[in-house]
DNA sequence: GCCGTTCACTTGACAGTGTTAGGTGAAATC
DNA sequence: GATTTCACCTAACACTGTCAAGTGAACGGC
């Protein structure tokens, strides 16, 4: 063995333990904030969790926002991969369906990341400690929709007063989230009645679809 | 004037004064919270805005969420009212599409109430423990909603499949709430660019209307 | 006129949070 | 064997909501 050879293996020996505790606080954060919540998770806990010092978290993320956010940022490719089955599906308006739908299923599974990653007001410009501009998570599965209603337009299966795609788009893509964000913010209230989101959002999306759509099936 | 009319006189004065700095507690936390947004309105900033201590505050008010609460509570009989005087509105659909501008008029206005009151998950027992501010139409925004679309489906003018009034206010409300909601945490995110709320909700109140009704128009 | 009581408000603290400057010690490199 | 690196720790800071124990002025009864 080289010298060169040892140096590169122990280099990557410490940098293989250093992404191991790096994963450590990944694991036991993702645990704490699916349990107890984003807010109730402490840095402290996040640490004692795994046996270190609140400050060691500081080695390997900015700050708390940047961890939660890379824990989020992982299950959000859980929705990508979800859309990206979806757009095999040919016709753009059941594409629009489906999306609706599996978005739906994305937020009921994974309640702690959506309400994070859509019902909290985030720096979205942050930068991550590589000092690489991080890319939103919601940008792919946006510009997904975004995609399929222009398709819709091309063809034009919609109504000929609706012409601007981001209307379109933000129209489907608000309606959905704010169904799932009652569900959220008031199924405890016992003021208020909720239906389960996913048939309500089923409905909606062939409400609002039929309500789109040039010639109604 | 009798002895017992001086201490009602005096009593009298002194829980006037009370609640004068009760007021002036409501009063300034009012405006830190929609300045500066609930979380970071402090209990000391509440209380240096009018020359008291923080402990002052919890002489008249439980904790921090109850002093918010009743702010809150103030701004839903608003919107409550709002909605009510849309109630003379013959039409039941006109009406619902009404109701949904006036909804997005609010949210716009009262952007930190509106988060505070739709955008984050309250304990709504502490809100109206009676249950009975929340029963009267004329001052809750749900229940006028419930009757609308109610009122909607005694006359018929919805599609068949559409029975549920539940279902069909929750998607009302709910697609609104959702293009608001965006706006408030995604407006000034650079990946997504987002149209005004109110066109935006004024296109798919109109879309969703289409939709639902039997015989669109 | 004095004295005890009431009570709105203050003092000073507690336990908790996210976060940071500076130090430590073992491993890696020379 | 000496030197450097760096993952991690110690100790603190500035902040939060909240509370137990006071203080002092206004009040009521004598």
């Amino acid at each position: 063995m080289t010298t060169s050879a040892i140096r590169s293996a122990s280099l990557a020996r410490r940098e293989r333990q250093k992404a191991e505790t790096r994963q450590a606080i990944l694991d036991a954060a993702r645990e704490l904030f699916v349990t107890e919540g984003v807010e109730a998770t402490t840095m402290r806990a996040i640490a004692a969790k795994i046996g270190y010092t609140p400050t060691a978290i500081y080695h390997h993320f900015l700050d708390k926002d940047a961890l939660i956010t890379e824990l989020c940022l992982a299950d959000f490719t859980a929705l990508g991969q979800a859309m990206y089955n979806i757009g095999r599906i040919a016709d753009p308006v059941e594409r629009l369906r489906r999306m609706g739908m599996a978005y739906t299923e994305f937020a009921m599974q994974n309640p702690s990341q959506y309400r994070f990653m859509f019902m909290t007001v985030l720096d979205h410009r942050r930068i991550d400690p590589s000092g690489q501009l991080m890319k939103s998570p919601d940008e792919d599965a946006y510009q997904f929709l975004l995609h399929t209603v222009q398709e819709g337009l091309r063809r034009g299966v919609y109504r000929p007063e609706l012409t601007d795609p981001v209307e379109l788009a933000q129209m489907f893509w608000g309606s959905i989230h704010g169904v799932v964000a009652l569900w959220f913010t008031h199924r405890s209230d016992p003021h208020i009645t909720l239906n389960d989101p996913r048939q309500t959002v089923r409905t909606m999306c062939d409400t609002l679809i039929r309500g789109a759509l040039r010639s109604p099936t």
